[in-house]
DNA sequence: GAGAAGATAGACAGAGTTGTCCATTTTTCA
DNA sequence: TGAAAAATGGACAACTCTGTCTATCTTCTC
């Protein structure tokens, strides 16, 4: 089942879509890179849109998981925790292969057809936010799920300013804002906030 | 030199590139889709890159009016305008036509190739973040570059969250955090935010 | 060692891609 | 009205794309 070909296929999509995205990936490419046979290819995945998707779903459950362990090893208590984010993420950005977050790409690339990459993208997106509600509700915020949400709007809009401007500086500027969120979200209970 | 033919094509390209992406649409599809002859397209345009050069740029000019005029007949006071940011953004969300933001798009698409493409994203960010500075300063802001730039990264990740959730909630999320940075920035100066 | 399963190279189909060329028609403008 | 400019349709080149097929070669397991 978990061919070493097939793996090493997966891999070789990984690297070659997040550098030059989907469509100007062709098969041909992969096949070229990985040094495998298309009919290797095609004997492990039904289409090119299968590849795709495997390699959403290996993206998912790698980035995920590196993402929130370099968090929780930067950082011990939730609150400490939830501004470390962003110095994970300013890594990420310093990063010489750094592309934006492939599922951001996915979906722009894949407007109106292929639905299934679109949930995709749309269930990852899912996972990441509820990890950081977890990390808001253990932080003790007010609204988890409200500080969760806007956390997560400086992490997205983060990405995509530093992929656009091919540069790290929008990771500390959604530190400084993400900072202020936080001690508006741990605040007593007496400065309640108004609508 | 306007020609109606040329402005046509760009106005196809527009909407083509929006709703399918750069690499999914054809220049058959935006020549049928016009009703142009190919050599029309090949006298007004070197290449397709040029016609999506002209298509970015025409996007630019009119969303950025579009927006900043919507916001500004949304509230008179700068701060109002500061928080009807977010309400514009929820009513380019609601739109049928909503394919998120066309130069984050075009950005995810050409990574690596097309660095002419990639400068117009940029410049298009840039002179909405000038806009955004302006807004913050007019409202007083203790510091106007910090509180247009957490204002900035809300509004990208916003655009994203809609586009990848195909939900307009995003909007007013972000109008949530908005609201607390705005207060932030704008409170007295006895109460001045530690780093 | 034999047989099954997996992998290979390479040709191939069929469609789609950008871009070129030309002879003809339409439009514009003086 | 008449000349210059613009647009047309359609063929065409040259390439790339995904996906299929086959005959041959490895590799693994029993």
């Amino acid at each position: 089942m978990a061919s070493a070909k097939r793996d090493h296929l997966v891999e070789t999509a990984l690297k070659l879509f997040g550098t030059h995205g989907f469509h100007a990936t062709g098969i041909d490419r992969i096949l070229a890179e990985s040094g495998v046979a298309k009919m290797t290819l095609y004997n492990h995945f039904r289409s090119k849109d299968e590849l795709i998707l495997a390699a959403l779903r290996r993206r998912d459950e790698r980035f995920r998981n590196w993402f929130m362990r370099a968090v929780e090893g930067r950082a011990k208590s939730p609150r400490a925790r939830l501004t470390a984010i962003f110095d994970v993420l300013e890594t990420w950005f310093l990063e010489r292969e750094f592309h934006g977050c492939l599922f951001i790409n996915a979906t722009a690339e894949f407007c109106t057809e292929s639905e299934t990459i679109r949930a995709s993208c749309k269930e990852h997106k899912g996972l990441m936010c509820g990890d950081l509600r977890k990390l808001a509700a253990a932080a003790g915020a007010r609204d988890p799920q409200a500080l969760a949400e806007g956390i997560n709007l400086l992490i997205e809009g983060a990405i995509v300013s530093a992929q656009i401007t091919g540069n790290a500086k929008p990771a500390k500027q959604a530190r400084r804002a993400a900072a202020i969120l936080i001690r508006d979200a741990l605040a007593e209970k007496k400065s309640r906030r108004r609508a």
